[in-house]
DNA sequence: ACATATGATTAATCTGATTATTCCGACAAT
DNA sequence: ATTGTCGGAATAATCAGATTAATCATATGT
């Protein structure tokens, strides 16, 4: 075979032949030896290419099932540079966070839009879950609520970096230890404004939502570091 | 040795290692070798987490002169990512983007107040550079000035997930082939919008500044695809 | 002072051996 | 039929070591 794919001097030659591949589903790749006489290099050297691949949640490896393509993912490739630059500078968490509040704010009005009666209906069984474990006794902190509520509001920008870039927010308020954070006055507040805010989307009225909306970040910028440490476990 | 470092469960021994180690300047990792003993996982092992952190963009490797821990970088780590995604869906250009219109929008405000008057200057200074090239003749694209303006502007943000997300985009444009766009109408008009937002930042009005920031954003919005078709080279 | 050659150091690449996982199918027990 | 257990095959995971290549510092020559 004389034809080379044509170099892209980014990539490494695995990430080239891999994003190439056709992903059918269900269907895997050579293994790495045929990897490695297909492409002229050696094992040691794929592997090498490989991990990188793995890390960016490109790929899934497995003895005897081998390697197996998955769709694009960028949350992935965020998360581990997040996490290292969260190991030794925890208060790099401040700027990821301030981050998400721009993103969220600045694309607010246009998810929402795009919302169906279908996801209004989700986002309301989910508020219904949250209040359901706040009035609990012992009350639970509605973390994994939380988290749906935002990721739900942007899904249908259709849009893997931004959504990718708020699922890594996440991912990093969570390594944080912050899904544990218990002030129960604040949540109540929180999920009254998230209440709010899809009764508004509900009526058509995105205008008031954003406005729900933007008081909520608002209370997200005046809260104070929480008194319990946080570690990664 | 007993203690051991706590466990990231989402980061490799070498990029632990790596995150912990104190980055005194012109300081330089132990060799591979010696690495390899130190955390106890052969060369090869090793190497494969090495591959990781110099795609990230956290050190550099070069023989005789060994590992070399870098300032954390995130746009590394995001261009790998985006023109793994880019290499077979071009379309995704758009969603990029995007992302970069409303982050850009999100911060303008801000990242203008935050500006001091020596950048300012040097914005103004980039202007002119940029209107020389166009109305040489021949005229040139003043791609390296619109990179570089864009970028100043949110540079006091001093935040680097922004900041690199900024500069991802910028990579990505250039390897589409859209640094070499020459609609030299457009680019007249872009730089005009510039002037105006300089020229509103320097006498303190960042309300009017950013209306004509938002007018620029507009335009491009409305441009249409370069008939040129583009490619990595 | 400058260019060039030499040597030492380290990463880069490759090969091959051994070990550990995972999956699949066969067979048995319920 | 369903479930569980075991064994074997396929493949990645890990390792050791040899060889090659790149880079830098130093010495040497003009």
């Amino acid at each position: 075979m004389i034809t080379k794919i044509s170099r892209n001097q980014y990539l490494s030659a695995f990430l080239q032949y891999l994003s190439h591949y056709s992903s059918e589903e269900s269907e895997r790749l050579p293994s790495l030896i045929e990897l490695s006489q297909e492409l002229g290099i050696s094992v040691a050297s794929i592997r090498e290419q490989l991990e990188v691949a793995r890390i960016m949640g490109l790929i899934e490896v497995r003895p005897r099932t081998g390697i197996q393509k998955l769709p694009y993912n960028f949350t992935k490739t965020l998360m581990t540079s997040v996490f290292y630059a969260l190991e030794n500078d925890k208060s790099a968490f401040e700027q990821i966070s301030d981050l998400r509040k721009h993103l969220e704010s600045a694309y607010w009005q246009e998810a929402a839009s795009k919302l169906t009666d279908s996801d209004v209906g989700k986002l309301h069984e989910i508020i219904a879950d949250a209040f359901h474990k706040l009035h609990r006794k012992p009350p639970q902190i509605p973390h994994e609520e939380h988290k749906r509520f935002h990721l739900l509001m942007y899904q249908k920008l259709n849009n893997p970096f931004v959504t990718g870039l708020l699922e890594a927010y996440w991912q990093a308020y969570e390594a944080m230890g912050l899904d544990v954070y218990a002030d129960l006055q604040y949540l109540e507040q929180v999920w009254a404004f998230h209440l709010k805010t899809v009764e508004a989307i509900a009526r058509g009225d995105i205008e008031s939502g954003y406005k729900s909306f933007a008081d909520h970040i608002d209370l997200i910028s005046r809260r104070k570091q929480p008194s319990r440490a946080s570690s990664f476990e």
